[in-house]
DNA sequence: CTGTTAGCGCCTTCAA
DNA sequence: TTGAAGGCGCTAACAG
């Protein structure tokens, strides 16, 4: 398999290398007739610029990694193939890495992006490491932090987009307090992601402000799933309990809820209301219909993109900026 | 952020780059001493290797290319996520490329990929214009095609690993007519589709041989979505019908037709079973709970990189392989 | 053990 | 309008 070089085709067509190098980028000082004749040649001889060789001397790749620590979120999951169709449009490819539990760090992942010579990066974690990590390394490359909150203190350091998680909590609560309900629960909320205590706080400070009583089933674990979803609700539904509606901390803990409900028969929406948060694709599957806040997926996506995009034109000195999107309440049948 | 080269590290350390080289590639013909001088040096001035140059030299880029033309099925998307996964493992890295309706066709995506030196390709598609593109690009590239049937008379000149759609539907047929259904519709085939209608073929075929009888409704729609699956749905069920069982030709047309029956009042499986294949992570959903043909996914993905990397270490001259994968029937609650 | 030289495929001055 | 020369960052002979 190898490859014909510009080198061949110039032997070939009988002129130097740097007049194939013109036909093929279309240099304006060539004449079209040796131009035509080049390019067909190419054509017939199956040349393809080695893009390498170009970006090795141009020092851009058109190439952006996408790192996904945890592959087995639906919402980051998600969020990943957006980026893809969102750079595609913009002229640029995605080099995608994804964590593996008890695989080698996500800081591996960077050091590799870096000497692969990526011409940015864009992190989909939600994880209170990444900030640390794009301190370390935005210094290599440029680097954007995607869907998740970033503590203020650290935040004039980090380029961020995210949804506006606070205010996403707060949405939730005024809708259910509008829809009548007066004592609820918060469940899966964990304490170890800034993201997860940010959408809790605008929960808890909008039900309190309309006198909303709540009462908090933490997750210990660190990540979202049915499973813990499942555990955490069956824990309050086994007993006898007064709250008439559930906000779930994210839609995979609202679908453990859902089954746990279902499993013990207590009726969604009849009995107790129930609210997700992401609005990721399973939700609006016909037997689910979550009512939920979505992130916007794609939004975010692509203003993160966008976002890169802008800093790696401008290359250094660029102010830091944190991009947050105001959510969306996606009504469908769980609530009433 | 102009990066530190291996020159400048060699004129930092008063050595030749041959000596840097070296000691970065723990070549064996250098002295622990000047290797750790020089590799303390690359740490402390944030030295990383240009992996573009080194693949300029060694002709490899340890990168795959990974084509989805239809991202929006979460088939597709889900190998699209274990191929990397499994690359990773083998330390390849993918690139990602999605096709977009009405966006450039795969043919660029193609060519874009080998300029980009692309140590191989695995296309993730069912269309039936796949082999084709097989034949066109793999004398510049391994190419793998990922679950999709390949017919016959093309099948030796094209590299490929796919379910076993034919005995896929076998074992439908034989669980639907070992639960005593006599009659049945088969929802949802897709004529232009050979992977389909070698579904369909392996479904009749066991039918006929049990004496069940199968009613087709073809999907004149070229992919496969929950819409079509609801209306197609939609047809049979408004008017009286005798059937008692569903096998849709994938599960998002079975949970079209999910939808269909719940707003009709159509119990399933009280009276109708319901039967997908596939087995998205949707189907495994409480409350959806579809019984479905699982295309095992993962098994799916690791076979098929690995394949690739066998026609990448043997270069030119291996025969044409195609490997079929046996699918497993996951019983869940939509038939009885 | 270390350095010199050449070259991977391409682009970019600078001359002709 | 065309070509020759140099170099992007790195590796691979081949000498010392």
């Amino acid at each position: 398999m190898r490859r014909v070089t510009i080198k061949d085709i110039a032997r070939m067509a009988g002129v130097s290398v740097t007049t194939v190098s013109r036909a093929i980028n279309n240099a304006p000082e060539i004449s079209p007739e040796t131009r035509e004749r080049i390019l067909e040649l190419c054509q017939k001889e199956g040349y393809r610029t080695n893009l390498l060789a170009r970006s090795l001397i141009s020092s851009r790749s058109n190439v952006i990694g996408v790192v996904l620590p945890d592959i087995s979120s639906p919402f980051h999951a998600a969020l990943a193939l957006h980026i893809e169709t969102c750079t595609a449009q913009l002229g640029y490819q995605v080099m995608l890495c994804s964590g593996r539990p008890g695989k080698k760090g996500i800081d591996e992942l960077f050091d590799f992006l870096i000497s692969q010579r990526v011409d940015g990066i864009l992190l989909a974690s939600s994880s209170n490491g990444a900030p640390a990590l794009l301190e370390k390394y935005q210094s290599a490359v440029p680097i954007v932090l995607l869907g998740a909150f970033v503590p203020p203190d650290a935040s004039t350091r980090i380029n961020c987009v995210s949804t506006d998680n606070y205010v996403g909590g707060q949405m939730a609560a005024r809708y259910l307090h509008g829809l009548g309900h007066r004592k609820v629960v918060y469940l899966g909320a964990r304490r170890h992601s800034d993201t997860h205590l940010l959408r809790h706080r605008g929960f808890e400070d909008a039900a309190s402000e309309l006198g909303m009583e709540v009462s908090t089933v933490w997750n210990q674990e660190n990540r979202s799933t049915t499973e813990s979803g499942y555990q955490l609700a069956m824990e309050i539904f086994r007993k006898p309990f007064s709250q008439t509606a559930v906000f779930a901390a994210s839609d995979l803990i609202a679908l453990g809820a859902m089954q746990a409900a279902d499993e013990l028969g207590i009726s969604i929406p009849g009995r107790l209301s129930l609210m997700g948060f992401d609005n990721i694709d399973y939700t609006a599957l016909p037997k689910i219909r979550l009512t939920t806040i979505s992130q916007r997926t794609e939004a975010l996506a692509g203003s993160g993109v966008r976002l890169l995009m802008e800093l790696i034109q401008q290359g250094d000195g660029m102010e830091f900026t944190q991009r947050l999107l105001t959510p969306v309440l996606i009504q469908r049948n769980t609530c009433r």
